[in-house]
RNA sequence: GGGCGAGUGGCGGAAUGGCAGACGCGCUAGACUUAGGAUCUAGUCUUUCACAAGGUAAGGGUUCAAGUCCCUUCUCGCCCA
């Protein structure tokens, strides 16, 4: 008589059990080796739903299968919690940032996570919004500001006009304010703080090679941001004023012979010192539209039609002496190399635009035959034969590059140049729910840092209103903005700004390693003892600013002396979304709230269990790869729980839990094959749960045939009901049943505790199959003595007939040649070429 | 436009260059019953009564042998512009 299979029931038992029992708490500095396992932490948004748990279902199985393998595993979670959301909620709902924030969270961690059967050691847990935690976040933000890491400059922020107040990126929509869509939102420029990330560009890119963990997409992502170009900066004279040079970069100085004008960003503070006077009111009111648009705008409009404005000033070409005109177009950007670029019209595509919409010379130097064209129809990016070009006529672009630079470096006129992409990282956010800067505004001394015994600078909680309008909310907090000059002491301000979040996320894997630690943000011994994380889960989309950030904080602390490593994660999986069909759309999407396609947790739970969400996340489809839920697919898992709980259950009575079968002794055939199908199960979800593969889904596949063939097994020794098996036989399937159980323990946790106990496997010491070691096969059992031999002839399956394994290729030939269905295809032919592969082919070409 | 990746049954997906479609979902038939969101058994790429033949987006190539490697084309996805 076997009970039904009840998740609900058995579920909460164990997360219970196990939180009481403590047996995921990571032990600093134990003696069995470290393993660092982390899942990138989520914004605290209220609801997870069953898209979101995949990921934490990935990480947690890798952990699990880490402590069975006898790993002193760290497995934290915590709380992303600053952001713009909190704000938004606390209008929405007129709650406060701080409350919600508490709220989502409980909810979060106690009905969610927890009831996913995670194994977290909550004892570790961090909440970025809380003082404890960022109050290390301001620590760290001085010790960058002391080593001249974080500078202040004038950089756009997003203004809207009607709300007085500063937009997030994701705030505008269309160019309008999110709050009014009739409202252009403008580009204002502020003095704003900036991390120096630029200062590890070099590190940041060359360490991608030693990352052998990581995806190589993910690598090259970072190396496109990153976005090293070679080429050189050339100095243009203006021709007025002789004492004065544009300087441009390029990464085709083959071309400058090409150049037709020159192009000034319009924010470039050259454009207003060289406009002459009757172009001066048609340049400022460009210069003032352009501002209305976004640097996303601007890059992305390649295919429009280019809009630009000549400033009535020339420069002289160094190479040649020509005299071309200097225009302003918003296609060129301030913050990218000098914020000019020289317009060669024949040789880019943008520059031929630009010049074909304003009537500007376009001049072929770079000719794919050699004839300059009469009339090019689109620009020639290839690399080609120089022509138009002086001195360097007649030589190829490409070698003619280094010459042109030595030529320029000589006479003055530039040099060779490295440019990247990545610019220096903006930090400064004009909101409430962030982390304050740690800084004084004094009118005497300057900026000030707040001494590190006075952090951390706490955010005010009570007396805020956020209201979305009117500025920065810890600007109008008088009470908070005004402050003592900590140098000084006369009366001076806080920065009214927060830090970007991301910085928040760039740290949190450290403090996980000493979370309570309130005399600094970790102990040396500690930190050095975890880091680097073993293994870290987190979605795609993160492939470029969290990795990127975590790894430039990793490196400043490293060169700081705070920690050892020198990149933050060794092995990296970045795990693919979950899509659902959403009925807004009529189609497939990733699931979201907004999409109207989520699949809620806590129902789902309810009604078929954790371990069946588990499974089905983990069965559908490779880690790596998008999954689409499926409520069918789901309760499949579920199906096929129950008929372990069936098997198992009705075999308890029967089990010896201590049995451990390696070798045949006097088993009969069926049998024999039982044993070796649990060894070479052991093997193959071994292999398929290690680091490089995690294939979860083959892995659950395997247990499948296991359970199917256990099935066969006891329904061939039943006669009647009874179950008739000899002690070896009953010893056989006890074995059996402890290994699925061992096995499938990472992926499904609760069930296989509750049957590890009910078979009385826990021993008398009721141990959890969690804290038990991992199975281990016998390597000889894995192989069959019989193989089935594949006959081809010239690659086409005649006929396949089992052979005994390891035979030799004389043998293996001369057992195919005897084989009659060989022998009619062979008809007299004549054989060219025997081809044996051991234990597997014999192909014979005719 | 550039970079990267992917195209395999009705569906999700398996397959160190060596038997294509493991495992699951769905479907079909049967059995059984305590009628449950059951369970068990068998079947399920295409054509064919069968023998057999064909089949991994399309086309070409390398190889004794290609889903897998190379080239061209198409489609889709992601990132960057």
């Amino acid at each position: 008589m076997s009970s039904q299979y009840n998740p609900q029931e058995i579920e909460e038992k164990w997360q219970s059990q196990w939180e009481e029992s403590g047996i995921y708490r990571a032990v600093d500095s134990d003696k069995k080796p470290k393993y660092y396992s982390l899942v990138m932490f989520p914004y605290p948004s209220g609801d997870l739903h069953m898209g979101h748990m995949r990921v934490y279902t990935i990480s947690d199985v890798i952990s699990r299968h880490r402590r069975m393998l006898g790993y002193n595993v760290l497995n934290p979670m915590g709380w992303d919690s600053f952001g713009l959301p909190a704000e938004n909620a606390a209008m929405a709902r007129s709650l406060h940032p701080e409350s919600w924030t508490n709220q989502n969270i409980k909810f979060m961690r106690d009905e969610q996570l927890k009831k996913l059967g995670t194994s977290y050691d909550w004892t570790r847990e961090v909440t970025t919004s809380s003082p404890d935690y960022y109050r290390w976040t301001q620590w760290i933000f001085l010790q960058f500001y002391k080593a001249g890491l974080a500078y202040r400059k004038q950089a756009p922020v997003n203004w809207c006009p009607v709300c007085e107040t500063v937009l997030a990126n994701e705030q505008v929509e269309d160019g309008a304010c999110w709050r009014h869509p009739e409202t252009q939102v403008v580009q204002k420029q502020m003095e704003q703080w900036f991390l120096k990330i630029t200062a590890f560009t070099d590190s940041l890119l060359k360490d991608l090679d030693s990352l052998t963990g990581w995806a190589e997409r993910v690598k090259i992502m970072q190396r496109n941001w990153i976005g090293r170009s070679e080429g050189a900066e050339l100095h243009f004279t203006v021709a007025s004023q002789s004492d004065l040079r544009i300087s441009v970069f390029t990464t085709r100085p083959d071309t400058v012979f090409g150049v037709s004008y020159l192009v000034l960003a319009p924010e470039n503070r050259l454009v207003a010192e060289l406009t002459t006077p009757e172009n001066k009111e048609k340049v400022a009111s460009y210069v003032a539209q352009a501002a209305r648009k976004s640097e996303l705008e601007r890059m992305v409009a390649t295919d429009k039609v280019k809009t630009g404005m000549p400033t009535g000033s020339y420069v002289i070409n160094p190479f040649n002496g020509e005299s071309v005109p200097i225009w302003v177009s918003d296609y060129v950007l301030m913050s990218y190399g000098t914020g000019a670029v020289m317009g060669v019209p024949a040789h880019d595509e943008r520059d031929f635009q630009f010049a074909k919409e304003f009537g500007l010379p376009i001049r072929e130097v770079i000719s794919p035959t050699d004839t300059p064209a009469p009339e090019l129809k689109e620009a020639y990016l290839e690399e080609g034969i120089m022509v138009n070009s002086g001195m360097f006529n007649g030589l190829n672009s490409n070698t003619a590059k280094q010459s042109i630079i030595e030529w320029a470096a000589s006479h003055g006129a530039g040099a060779k140049k490295i440019q990247y992409r990545l610019r220096d990282w903006l930090i400064s956010r004009q909101r409430y729910w962030g982390c304050p800067i740690p800084l004084v505004h004094c009118q005497s001394c300057g900026i000030v840092p707040v001494s590190e015994d006075r952090l951390p600078v706490e955010l005010p909680i009570k007396g805020i209103e956020i209201t979305g309008s009117g500025g920065s909310p810890l600007a109008r907090t008088h009470s908070w903005i005004n402050t003592t000059c900590p140098r000084c002491g006369k009366e001076a301000k806080r920065d009214p700004d927060t830090m970007d979040t991301f910085i928040d996320s760039s740290w949190y894997f450290l403090r996980y390693t000493d979370a309570h630690n309130s005399a600094v943000p970790f102990d040396a011994a500690k930190i050095n003892y975890w880091m680097p994380i073993d293994q870290y889960v987190g979605g795609i989309e993160h492939a470029i600013l969290h990795l990127l950030y975590s790894r430039f904080f990793t490196k400043a602390l490293n060169e700081l002396g705070l920690v050892d490593c020198n990149e933050p994660f060794v092995n990296l999986l970045s795990q693919g979304m979950v899509t659902k069909f959403s009925p807004a759309s009529g189609r497939i999407e990733k699931m979201s709230k907004s999409r109207g396609n989520v699949v809620g947790t806590n129902d789902f739970f309810k009604k078929f269990g954790a371990d069946s969400a588990r499974l089905f996340t983990l069965f559908a489809a490779p880690p790596e790869q998008e999954l689409e839920w499926s409520e069918e697919g789901a309760i499949g898992q579920y199906r096929f729980l129950a008929r372990i709980w069936r098997l198992v259950n009705d075999f308890a009575g029967s089990m010896n839990p201590l049995a451990c079968i390696n070798e045949f002794g006097s088993l009969d055939d069926s049998s024999k094959d039982l044993l070796k199908l649990v060894h070479k199960t052991i093997k193959a979800v071994s292999r398929d749960l290690n680091t490089e593969s995690f294939s979860f889904n083959t892995a659950i596949a395997r247990c499948m045939e296991l359970v199917n063939r256990l099935y066969k097994y006891v329904a061939e020794k039943t006669a009647g009901d009874e179950l008739k098996a000899s002690l070896e036989e009953l010893d056989l399937i006890s074995f059996a049943v402890r290994s699925l159980l061992l096995l499938m323990a990472p992926m499904a946790p609760h069930i296989t505790e509750e049957l590890w106990h009910t078979t009385g496997c826990a021993g008398s010491s009721s141990e959890s199959i969690h804290c038990t070691q991992w199975p281990a096969y016998v390597e000889d059992l894995t192989v069959d003595n019989e193989v089935e031999l594949v006959l081809q002839v010239n690659g086409k399956i005649v006929n396949k007939l089992v052979a005994p394994r390891g035979l030799d290729r004389q043998n293996a030939e001369q057992l195919a040649m005897s084989d009659s269905r060989i022998q009619s295809k062979i008809n007299g032919q004549q054989i060219r070429k025997v081809i044996v592969v051991a234990d597997k082919l014999v192909n014979i070409v005719v």
